[in-house]
RNA sequence: GGUCCCGUAGUUCAAUGGAUAGAAUAGAAGUUUCCUAAACUUUAGAUGCAGGUUCGAUUCCUGCCGGGACCA
């Protein structure tokens, strides 16, 4: 039996303790993890509720009866834990001591770790952004970004060694649309000489080159042509397709032009990495991995996993696995995404091993991934069981879907020199910056602008799609990292008033909003795991806004610096500097950093 | 055609099968001699439809309606 500890969370607490009353009043054998315990509804007594339903009929008791008994008994087991309880249908009402709460807060207030735990040895790769190298960001790269780049702060906090990876689609007929188009009408621009950012130049390209096609195709189909033959015998098209071949092939000018264009492209996405802190601990390169691929599929179809077509094209059959026929090499030899897929897969696991490996993928992917999986444990791939597709939801525009062709699609840039912006002309409205110096209003603005948005994506559910409206922007009240940013920028400016002097021993009651706050920051590391479990930085954000809230309530109704008496001072003081803490580490963990004024 | 996902206040989001479905925003009404009003307080407003399982369903099952994605 897990036996109760002083430093573990309160919630597993009362679990153990009432799978130990069960086992001593009944004999009757409940895990603790198969206990309901829920916060109390604000508008009954008690701190903790034990949801009863569950034992009742195997027991054989009315539920008041077993509350009572369980209550009773709970209370004389757990004298420092308890103090009383009340019986409401099948709700058993518990009241933490008041003792316990001031024990947590004398042991944990200056605990600037509090929240994350040991390393315990389980590695954890994370694969995101993984954009393609034919065009810039756009709004769904960034909600790709942070949250691959908080989950794996997540992780980390919760104990995993985590490895951050990149792939980037560095090859395809995409990119030699860009270079084709390029070729065809820049005239030897590049982003020194025309200023422009590396990844939009090549982006214009891209977009040059649609434009191109469309006229083409309309001239053909003009002639006589139908749509779908014209798409294919467009000169441009050809000659994009031309280049794929050479490029495979390793024709040395194609290789070099798709070098200098890549490059460009790389300098352009890692300014937009720096500015929003994303960050890589390995970065693969699909032109690496493709051929790797091939090779296993080779092996695969050695093995029998695969099958070759009379046409020579290759297929895995997952019929008997509910799935569908899926090709993964084509029948002029060259890769599908599958076929790159499979190689990085296995290389990934050659040189890392890894217990778990998350692929932040949009969920337009689920059936791709599905697949993947599959294709790796038939191969016989050790971690083919770790492989997990975190498949999260596009955002939208309220019209629908961001479209290339419609000019609808949201820049990452963009969007987040419009977020500083805004967070500017919000701050000099305020007029509080008195003092500050122009490198730390600048870095405010970013703190604001960034963490608006930021947080504005992490705080919806991963899986689910999401709205974004560019016309109403992002709003910096209610729900908001701002909001959370100024609370915390409030405490700052207490306890620079105050100083440090708060480690003294505490006795007396809370009062409501004390209480509140204290049972708030004690949920903090329970929160982490479920994050954690959920893969979903929305639990955080959503925790922080509430902590956050909470403390704007405890701050507008009592005074930290005028307590009523210097034990009230002392316990505010380590109320709010903890507060302080876990807010930052929250918020960070998102990816958002914390203004000591604002 | 097949597979999968989603329908909750005007809007954007919550709610491991549990108590009277929470927030934010927009709306209405208030709060500045006192630690930062980017704040606080009060107020009104929602589970697509029809069945089923259950002591209890936003949650699970079936059908329908509506939206989306993927596979050819």
């Amino acid at each position: 039996m897990q036996p109760i500890c002083g430093n573990m969370e309160l919630i597993s607490q009362i679990r153990t303790a009432t799978s130990q009353a069960l086992m001593a009043l009944y004999q009757h054998e409940l895990s603790a993890a198969d206990i309901l315990v829920n916060e109390t509804k604000p508008e009954f007594e008690g701190d903790y509720t034990v949801v009863l339903f569950s034992f009742v009929k195997p027991l054989k008791k009315s539920p008041e009866a077993l509350g009572n008994q369980l209550g009773q008994a709970l209370l004389e087991a757990n004298p420092g834990l308890f103090t009383a309880f009340n019986v409401i249908k099948g709700f058993l009402n518990l009241t933490i001591a008041n003792g316990y709460w001031l024990d947590f807060l004398h042991r944990e207030h200056d605990n600037q770790a509090f929240g994350r735990r040991p390393r315990m040895g389980k590695k954890v790769m994370i694969e995101y952004s993984s954009p393609n190298t034919n065009k810039p960001l756009h709004l769904g790269h960034l909600r790709n970004n942070f949250l691959g780049w908080s989950i794996a702060e997540i992780y980390k906090a919760n104990g995993y060694d985590i490895v951050k990876t990149c792939i980037a689609n560095d090859r395809g007929i995409h990119i030699c649309k860009s270079m084709i188009a390029w070729q065809l009408f820049a005239g030897g621009a590049t982003p020194e000489s025309t200023g422009i950012k590396g990844d939009h130049l090549v982006g214009d390209y891209y977009v040059l080159f649609g434009a191109e096609l469309k006229k083409q195709v309309a001239e053909l189909v003009a002639s006589g042509m139908t749509q779908e033959t014209a798409e294919k015998e467009a000169p441009i098209m050809k000659a994009a397709q031309q280049m794929l071949v050479d490029w495979e092939a390793g024709q040395p000018e194609v290789i070099a032009l798709w070098k200098k264009m890549n490059s460009w492209v790389y300098a352009g996405f890692d300014a937009t990495y720096r500015r929003i802190g994303s960050d890589f601990d390995k970065v693969y390169y699909e032109s690496n991995t493709y051929l790797l691929g091939k090779e296993l599929v080779e092996q695969g179809l050695q093995k029998g996993v695969f099958e070759k077509e009379a046409d020579g094209s290759i297929w895995i059959d997952l019929t008997a696995d509910g799935l569908d026929r899926k090709i993964v090499q084509r029948k002029d030899g060259t890769a599908v995404y599958m076929t790159q897929d499979i190689g990085l897969a296995v290389r990934k696991n050659d040189e890392y091993h890894s217990d778990l490996s998350v692929y932040v993928v949009g969920d337009e992917q689920n059936y791709h991934f599905k697949v993947l999986k599959l294709i790796c444990q038939k191969l016989g791939l050790p971690s083919a069981d770790g492989i997990f597709h975190l498949s999260y939801g596009m955002v939208e525009l309220p019209t629908g879907r961001m479209k290339t062709r419609e000019g609808t699609v949201v820049d990452a840039d963009d969007i987040l020199d419009e977020m500083v912006t805004e967070a500017e002309r919000k701050t000099r409205e305020q007029g509080k910056t008195d003092g500050f110096t122009l490198d730390e209003l600048e870095e405010l603005y970013e703190t604001i602008g960034l963490g608006g948005l930021k947080f504005f994506l992490l705080r919806v559910d991963p899986k689910k799609r999401m709205v974004f409206n560019p016309e109403e922007s992002i709003d910096l009240h209610g729900y908001t990292a701002t909001f959370v940013q100024y609370a915390y920028a409030r405490i700052r400016s207490i306890l620079r008033k105050e100083g440090d002097a708060i480690a003294g021993t505490v006795t007396g009651g809370l009062l409501p909003l004390e209480k509140a706050l204290t049972s708030t920051l004690e949920r903090f590391p329970a929160v982490l795991d479920q994050a954690c479990q959920e893969m979903s930085p929305s639990v955080v954000a959503s925790y922080a806004f509430d902590l956050a809230k909470t403390y704007n309530s405890f701050y507008a109704e009592h005074s930290v610096g005028n307590a009523e008496t210097p034990d009230k001072k002392i316990l505010r003081l380590q109320i709010a500097r903890m507060t302080a803490t876990v807010l930052r580490t929250a918020l960070n963990l998102l990816g958002i950093r914390v203004p000591e004024r604002m």
